[in-house]
DNA sequence: GCGAATCGGTGAACGGCGTTTACCCTTGCA
DNA sequence: TGCAAGGGTAAACGCCGTTCACCGATTCGC
């Protein structure tokens, strides 16, 4: 709240701060990665950092709000990712850079299950109030959906949506996605978001039952199967 | 170990046994519905029965093993759930009972999301652990895949999978679903199994998302989508 | 019928957890 | 120089899973 509440003149004093709390998210991390969602303890944090447990609460209000700050960080460290390789591969087709993000997405799920499941798995406290009191999840999200969003928006520029009738009328569509459109707008055809949902939908499916084990009955090797259904999803995609 | 231990003479003190059992098994079931499934400790159910938290080991091996023993009591839930389903709609076309019974997977998911985020959610310990030490848990979680497998050999003995040319030679496919096959044997042409699994994954993410909020951002009401996708599947089944 | 073993239960304890409270020292600013 | 705010601590409360020693009742073999 003082007057150099941006980043002017980091006041010793805010400097030192922003360091324990990069510390504390550090070892937040570090016992995720190493133990799962349940080994992060406010207590176990403190060790590691060399402070109390009561200490931590001068940075956040408790162990929830630190999780959600992680997992905010988390999403940003994700989109980052997805980003970066669609910018790795610029100039090619859109939806072929579509299908190299959604590989990223399953390569970094695959390389961090932790912190996938953090992110993506069963919100356990109310099993759905969790999504309900996060306003800054929901923008870290937002933003992560946003860089899908981005890539498709060129493909439909070059190739824009001929509108094949679909089986739901215009505007009982609009009234479903309305959460969609708030947060989002109405840059795509409804039909678009409406393909695009199924897509997230399948790409979620599969790499979360991989990275939760969920298919070790079936399969040793997910990643035939994941390609097929990335092909026929952007295949369906490009309708 | 008794000479009777099939359920021959249920001798007082495995009756009592039994009904104590069930007792802790219904107070951790109304603390998972009520509480999620972090709500399940020893000490609240030990309160509920009316019993101390140690007394509740003289029945299960601790609290990992109580929570592992109603995961499978939930699979054989949901088990008889949608067999019923498929019961219900006999003589059907096999296909058109395998959308119902997706159907009621999905009621199911929704009406009991803390018990389907218990089973299907992250495996919290490990992340991949969990899914290790359950032999118990494989056996419930294959009997629940064994009835979808029936209804589509009903499928597939009226119409015979052509073996439309796939992208996965024989050979490599047979060595990516041994797992498969060790459990289930070789009733299906592998590309239908194959085929079967993805349909799974599309099933699973669907609700899994949906009851587990990630959808809450995309539309308010997912069934139109969860009905498109499943019209889509199914047909992609009957190739 | 009686002794002995097993079963089922208890209370106490240990260590871990999140969180609150009261207290203290240091830093930074007027 | 003084004083307020920031950042830290120790102690405590009430949870938790788990282990241990102990004990009464039941059951079984003789």
């Amino acid at each position: 709240m003082t007057p150099a509440m941006t980043t002017a003149t980091p006041s010793r004093r805010e400097r030192l701060r922003a360091e324990t709390i990069a510390d504390i998210k550090d070892a937040a991390r570090r016992l995720l990665v190493t133990g799962g969602p349940t080994a992060i303890s406010l207590r176990a944090i403190a060790r590691d950092v060399g402070l109390t447990a009561p200490a931590l609460y001068r940075y956040f209000d408790g162990l929830d709000a630190l999780v959600l700050a992680i997992v905010s960080d988390l999403f940003e460290d994700l989109r980052t990712t997805v980003q970066d390789i669609a910018a790795d591969h610029a100039g090619e087709e859109a939806l072929t850079r579509i299908a190299h993000m959604a590989r990223g997405f399953r390569r970094w799920a695959l390389a961090h299950p932790a912190e996938f499941a953090l992110m993506f798995g069963s919100p356990v406290p109310g099993v759905t109030p969790f999504s309900g009191l996060c306003g800054p999840i929901v923008d870290a999200g937002a933003r992560f959906g946003e860089t899908f969003f981005a890539v498709l928006g060129e493909h439909y520029e070059h190739h824009p949506y001929v509108g094949e009738p679909h089986d739901l009328p215009d505007a009982a569509l609009r009234e479903l996605l309305r959460p969609y459109t708030e947060t989002f707008g109405d840059r795509f055809p409804l039909p678009v978001v409406y393909l695009f949902v199924a897509a997230w939908t399948r790409l979620y499916g599969i790499v979360a039952m991989e990275v939760f084990g969920h298919l070790a009955w079936a399969t040793t090797d997910v990643e035939p199967l994941f390609e097929v259904e990335l092909a026929r999803t952007v295949r369906q995609l490009a309708r």
